[in-house]
DNA sequence: TGCTATCTTGGAACCGGTTCCAAAAGATTC
DNA sequence: GAATCTTTTGGAACCGGTTCCAAGATAGCA
């Protein structure tokens, strides 16, 4: 099998490369050139044109590949996927459902995710679930009646029996950041124990005593039950500390401030003496922790210590800086994909999880108290909070 | 013509509604329902089932349409929309290009598109061009492949040949932010010159004289050059003041930083005695500003004034709040979807333009001058470059 | 040279729908 | 009751590819 000819701008084994190299004008519509058309003007028959679209060189003579080559690229040839899809299944579709395309989180696995796709000659088909059961369903409906090949699930979580089935179906998934019970579908996402574990350690080895785990409902998101294992692992270690996990509700104005307020209120009326430090539980959390603190005129580290799950693109900027664990969100998308594509060419292996490792950048948010005494003190904190926030907060 | 017997779960003519009211398993893969099964297992043609699922009840009686629904809904049948585009070119398919989507602007705006095909029962087909030119070609070729019925196309603006083709050819497309050049396709965006009067004007009214409008390259993006054209006009009506456009490289470390201080000491040079102030062109510039004076301890509104456009997440949140111009991304994804249904629909008019009003957001970081004469002055600014900075960014 | 074995090639069925058109059934008119 | 007009219904072709299988061409071997 030699090389192909330079003048053959179609190397068809690689639909990458193959869309890269397309010269001639887009056809729309009516005038859609179609494998007839190039077996006719080549000719040859649909099968043999068929075959060098599938790359089956070795069942197809010089001559004939040379010819069929010359004209696709003469034409401007574009094979339809649709049509493809419909005998073989081989769609060259991968279906995405975000269970929140405001999270920032989300977007960056879509960015990895859509790369790994365009490397490979897939396209993503995506739908926002909007933490929505409802719409999860119907978005599932649809990417299924466009037979994608496999689905990328990062799914709300609860209520999952239509994933269910699929599972029974051995259709090929991977689920996003958290699982989903009663299925053993492959997992890319964060190791969270190990995690908020590195997190909560260097609050506490930041000299932080008090430390509020601050996450959206745990039921039925691993991803956070894992957080909240590690942290209260982490805690358990240093028995002198204390570890409080706060849930909250984004979806409530103000109720992180709230929660926040009665937890500073709730140590000092424990009598602590003791720095108090938040852990929040993601890049939503943090957003609007931050804004309940700016709002309480809380400030890190000299009030209390902050630090936060995914790293943010303001997260340098507030303040002197938030310290975060960062997330490789690139990669998990990316490789999210490529374990999918492996599912699709028909891998049958038992349920695999990969967990990649968080990192921690430590900025001025968590910054040591050692040397500073006086900084977020618990008393310190109920005093603020009691003289500036009281009314503020007890209406909202 | 009655309206649908209580058991008919499907309603076919909405797909939306459609897909909501499944009950039956999801098929996978071999064991697919299809047309045929229906028709034999309700005792009808293909034609009639056919008929069903696309909503000519008027050619079809009472029994059959009751038989054939009731199959539907038993078998949990769910039409291929594969084969179904390959006769009709309904494929409600939507393909959409996003210059890059690290921009939240483009994350915000698909939102909306989003929502608006959800709604419509059109599917998104998503594909990140990185702002490489090659890149969109690609994307724009594996589109097409797909059949999609119309492309929403937030181009990177220059050598767009591919998609004048697509012009030529008639084909549905809605642009979105910017335009290209030699093509008449409809446009969803933002009224950039009135944003940016309006902006520039506050600045002044504000009492800042010597503004920098600091944009990402001006060549080939119309609404970075509407945006200036705005900012040129707001500035002529005050010839006392001095405006300025710097172009920014952000792939380049450091080189926001090295404009900005080149910027000040140009102003001091020039012995000006008046307060600077920042009107960054997009959310990417804000951040790179916000990062650069951060680092040359420069801070807003004490400093310099700062104006972004586009709101973020984090707006409130730097120093006493970043004031921005709020874009509409979410109407803008929205309306942009919906134009091009109609489009799609086949509506032939000439091109239209749909520009939307920017909100002002003003907080700390355009706060007044003039109660405080020592802010923002020319003089001080210069001054703690030379003092702390100097070394640091000129070797950057 | 004759007879398999292998390599090329294309005809035709098929994927799961839609659509054209004609036939069958029912309604209307005279 | 026959003729005509509607309304229902389904047969078959078609959309643009893939794939099975058999036929034709070439090569290998006795």
């Amino acid at each position: 099998m030699s090389s192909p000819e330079p003048e053959a701008q179609i190397n068809p084994r690689s639909t990458t490369i193959w869309r890269a190299t397309v010269r001639q004008s887009i056809k729309t519509g009516t005038d859609r050139v179609t494998i007839a058309q190039v077996a006719r003007e080549a000719g040859v028959s649909k099968t043999s044109v068929s075959r060098y679209l599938g790359g089956e060189f070795d069942a197809l003579s010089v001559r004939l590949r040379d010819q069929i080559g010359k004209t696709i690229a003469r034409l401007g040839y574009q094979p339809s996927q649709m049509a493809r899809g419909l005998k073989g299944g081989r769609t060259r579709l991968i279906g995405m459902l975000v269970a929140d395309i405001l999270n920032p989180y989300s977007v960056a696995v879509l960015h990895g995710a859509e790369a790994a796709c365009q490397k490979h000659g897939y396209t993503l088909m995506l739908c926002n679930t909007g933490n929505d059961e409802a719409r999860e369903k119907q978005s599932l409906a649809a990417l299924h009646s466009y037979s994608v090949e496999g689905l990328l699930f990062n799914t709300q979580g609860r209520n999952v029996t239509p994933l269910r089935e699929l599972g029974q179906a051995a259709f090929p998934v991977v689920l996003l950041d958290r699982h989903v019970e009663g299925c053993d579908f492959d997992l890319v996402g964060l190791d969270n124990v190990k995690a908020a574990q590195l997190g909560t350690r260097h609050l506490l080895a930041q000299g932080y005593t008090d430390i509020a785990l601050v996450v959206q409902p745990l039921y039925g998101v691993s991803s956070r039950q894992g957080r909240q294992a590690g942290f209260l692992q982490a805690m358990s270690e240093r028995p002198d500390c204390h570890g409080e996990t706060l849930e909250v509700d984004l979806d409530q104005p103000g109720h992180v401030a709230t929660v926040l307020r009665e937890f500073f209120l709730r140590r000092a009326a424990a009598g602590s003496q003791g720095r108090v430090a938040i852990l929040a539980g993601n890049g939503m959390v943090s957003l609007q922790i931050a804004l309940a603190l700016q709002s309480m005129k809380l400030r890190f580290p000299d009030d209390l210590g902050l630090l936060c799950f995914d790293e943010l693109a303001w997260s340098p900027l507030v303040g002197s800086g938030i310290s975060t664990i960062e997330q490789p969100t690139y990669e998990i998308g990316f490789t999210a994909i490529e374990r999918l594509l492996v599912r699709i060419q028909g891998e049958r292996s038992v349920r695999m999880e990969l967990l990649l490792d968080g990192r921690l950048i430590h900025r001025g948010s968590s910054a040591s108290v050692a040397g500073h005494p006086e900084r977020a003190q618990v008393a310190g904190i109920s005093e603020k909070i009691h003289t500036t926030n009281t009314l503020q907060y007890a209406t909202a």
